[in-house]
DNA sequence: CGCTACTTGTCATGATATTACATTTCAGTT
DNA sequence: AACTGAAATGTAATATCATGACAAGTAGCG
C-alpha cells in the first residue's frame, strides 16, 4: 500500500524541517520509537493510530483532520471524524503528534521520546512546519507567569513567517 | 461553554486580569484611545467596530465570534457572521484585539497603542485571559530561528494552566 | 449630482470538532 | 475455551468556527 494516496495538495516530497534529510529513516526511525515506547508503557499502537502516525511522518507537513481522514479512508479505516479525532488525541496525548493550533492541524513530533513543549515556524507561503527548541517557561514570560501566580501546564508557541527556501525562491 | 452573554451582567463579577482594576476606566480608556488612533491614521471606527471592541473591552475576557454576534444582534446590528468577522479583522489588524488561537476566541488587547507580539495566559477552569508582554524573537527561539533562517513575522504566544483565584479556591 | 471606494447586511456554504450510542476488540480471568 | 470489564472503533447526527458571493447602503470627492 502507501503508493496512491495524494491530498489535492502539495507532494510529500516537498517541505521538509527546512532542510533536507534521510525522509526514510526518519519515518521509520520514528515509528519505532513510537512502538518501543507505546510496548514499554502499555499503550496501545492500534492499527488506526499507527498509521496515522505513520502519514503525518511521511507528509512531513501539517496536515488537518479531515485531511487524515481522506487518507484514512483511503487505506480502509472508518470514514467519520471521530476515527481521526480519537486516533489525534491518543497521539497528541503522549507526544507523538502535535497541534498546530494557528493552523488547526497536526504535525509529527520531531523530538519523540523526549518530553518538551514544542515551538514551531510555520512558513506563511509553503506552510511548512518546523519544530524548534523551546522554552518558553524560562525567560520574560515565564517570570511574568510566575509573578502573576500563574501555574503553566502547556504552552503554545508558534512563529508565522517566511522559511529560507521560500525566500531564497524570491519571498514577496 | 459558559459563554453567559448577557449584556447587562456586572461586568466586574467576570474574571479580569487575574487582578482587580477600575475597569470603568479600562474601558473608557481604551476606547479614547481606538477612537485617537483611528483618528491619526485615518481610520474608520465605524459603529459596528467600535461596538464589538466596546464588547470586548466590557466582558474582559475572551469570546467566541459567535458569542460576540449574539451580543451585536442584541444592540440591534446584522446577524449574519461576517457582520462579526468583518469587525473583529478591522480590530485585529489593527491591534485593538488579539485573536487567542488556543480558543478560537478574542480578547480586547491589554496594551493599545504600542505596537507588540501578544503573550497569553489561560485558565483552564475559569476561562479568564491575561495578556502578558513577551518577546519571543529573543531568546531560545529567536536564536533557534534566526539559526534557520527562518524570518519570523508575527507570533503566537499562550499558556494554559490555572489562574491564582481558581488555585486559591481549591485548584484540583 | 454622479462617481468611486468602502462598509454593511444577508444567504449560502465550507471547515473544524464533538456528542451519543451501538458494536467490536483486547487483556485478564474463570 | 468462555466470560467479563475496559478500551477502542464505526457511524450518524450535530455543534462550532469561518468564508465566499453578491446586493444594498454610505462617506468622501470630482
Amino acid at each position: 500500500m502507501t503508493s496512491s494516496v495524494n491530498p489535492k495538495d502539495a507532494p510529500s516530497a516537498a517541505p521538509l524541517g527546512f532542510q533536507n534529510h534521510d525522509h526514510r529513516a526518519c519515518v521509520a526511525g520514528a515509528l519505532a520509537t513510537a512502538e518501543s515506547r507505546c510496548a514499554a508503557d502499555g499503550l496501545r499502537l492500534t492499527p488506526v493510530r499507527r498509521k496515522v502516525l505513520e502519514l503525518l511522518l511521511q507528509e512531513h507537513r501539517a496536515l488537518g483532520a479531515y485531511a487524515i481522514l481522506d487518507l484514512l479512508r483511503e487505506a480502509g479505516f472508518g470514514s467519520q471524524p471521530p476515527v481521526a479525532y480519537r486516533a489525534l488525541e491518543f497521539l497528541v496525548e503522549n507526544g507523538f503528534v502535535h497541534k498546530v493550533e494557528r493552523l488547526n492541524a497536526f504535525v509529527a513530533c520531531a523530538h519523540p521520546g523526549r518530553m518538551h513543549s514544542p515551538a514551531f515556524m510555520i512558513c506563511r507561503l509553503c506552510e511548512a512546519v518546523a519544530e524548534a527548541p523551546s522554552a518558553p517557561a524560562r525567560g520574560a514570560f515565564g517570570a511574568a507567569a510566575r509573578a502573576a501566580g500563574f501555574q503553566i501546564e502547556r504552552t503554545v508557541v508558534e512563529a508565522e513567517g517566511v522559511c529560507p527556501s521560500c525566500a531564497a525562491k524570491g519571498d514577496a
